[in-house]
DNA sequence: TGTACATCAGTGAACGCGCGTTCACTGATGTAC
DNA sequence: TGTACATCAGTGAACGCGCGTTCACTGATGTAC
């Protein structure tokens, strides 16, 4: 994106790489990933690649973090506009607008708050899977591959850190009992990930857009609401 | 499985073939499920499962389905020795014995045979996941091809239906109070469905067996105890 | 009871495809003197 | 300021592989008369 001039030589081919991965799993998910359709969205041959990734697997996990990003930053825009108003934003997951103080404006206290944003981690979670299955998938990809698994796993994913963070902020605004807090992310993860991928490859995949919010928010409600207990 | 002689005609190359594809999906999941590694572990020739499928993607179909019956009966053998004892069978999914009258033998109300009975739903369908991960993988298993992922979409799949037997079977004893019954199985189904890939997949999959029943326990139960309010 | 013949359930060879990877290479870039 | 040369970042062709599927076939089975 740097160089226009077209030489022999690329510019920034790497990032051009990952840029062109992520277009492709954006629509084909993981599967979309080969080498040789990555290079040749580029315009580049096969083994231009081997300059820049050690092989295919590398190329994969660099655009798998990619996504993760996309993902904790879809995640962070939602928490944001919820903490202001509980009314969901227009509109999903992307690069959106925050929605400027809609229609309650009056502020809320530091509790509420957190319990919004707490809402806003699972709901983001959640809509940004059904907004981009694509990148989703890749997002919460992990290769079989023993070794290689661990070059991303041992990075704490940006997404559960917001999970973290939100749980820690609830707790010390009082939103929610201390003595809950132990393990509390699993229960949360748990329920927003698999209603996830319920929602974008199991049975509720085929539900009108409409009911599957209806549900989402019912789930997240649910759990968080009985956490405070 | 029913002719021993080995002759030209196989005898029952359907079953013959689901049979091995089942045992090759339970070491390396659905990726194992090439048409021509199970037509080789038959020891028949790759072009003789035509005769019995339509292409590749019906057979994979038909093994997906015994899968989701092999989960089916995990669950419920799980959810028996529940009901009786609360204490967890001494091994994991597949056909185990359902260990009779343990310790506890004093009868139970059917109110708390009811949710012993739900737990087992949720613990089975874990921990059916984590002792046979490639078989789970399969039962999950949703196919791209739009037409062809319903003809297993529209069977109500058995560990679902279990999973909505159970919390009717809660509501009926007074166990859970009816207004919590509406949707209840996706709040469940969400959180169970959630923990086991993020236990066989996700973050939790390198974490120790002890650790993960655990938590698996933990989840499940909060899930539980606070739909009863 | 025996024979002719249709049907069934497999075989063997080949199809085209796309994959990740490796090899020897060459054009472009930048640095030392 | 100009030239020699090492290094870098690509190319083009080929590798072996395994895949799902199709073709014409043949051996086995069972049924009608």
């Amino acid at each position: 994106m740097v160089s226009d001039t077209r030489s022999y030589h690329h510019g920034d081919l790497r990032s051009a790489l990952v840029e062109a991965g992520l277009r492709l799993a954006r629509d084909g998910g993981s599967q979309a990933l080969g080498l040789r359709s990555v290079t040749r969205s580029v315009g580049v041959s096969p083994n231009a690649a081997y300059r820049h990734f050690a092989d295919w697997q590398t190329l994969v996990l660099a655009v798998a973090v990619e996504a993760q990003d996309l993902l904790a930053r879809a995640m962070r825009l939602r928490m944001d506009a919820m903490a202001d108003d509980p009314a969901e934003p227009a509109e999903g997951a992307g690069p959106g607008e925050p929605v400027e103080g809609a229609e309650g404006a009056e502020s809320v206290g530091p509790g509420e708050r957190a319990l919004r944003r707490l809402r806003g981690v699972g709901l983001g979670y959640i809509h940004f899977a059904l907004s981009e299955p694509g990148w989703f998938e890749l997002a919460i990809l992990t290769l079989n591959d023993p070794d290689r698994a661990d070059a991303v796993a041992d990075r704490v994913a940006p997404p559960y850190q917001l999970l973290l963070d939100a749980l820690d902020e609830a707790v010390d605004t009082g939103a929610l009992p201390a003595r809950r807090r132990s393990d509390a992310e699993w229960v949360c993860w748990s329920a927003v990930h698999g209603f996830a991928d319920l929602a974008t490859r199991g049975p509720l995949r085929r539900q009108d857009r409409e009911t599957v919010d209806r549900l989402a928010e019912h789930v997240v409600n649910t759990v968080i609401e009985d956490l405070r207990r």
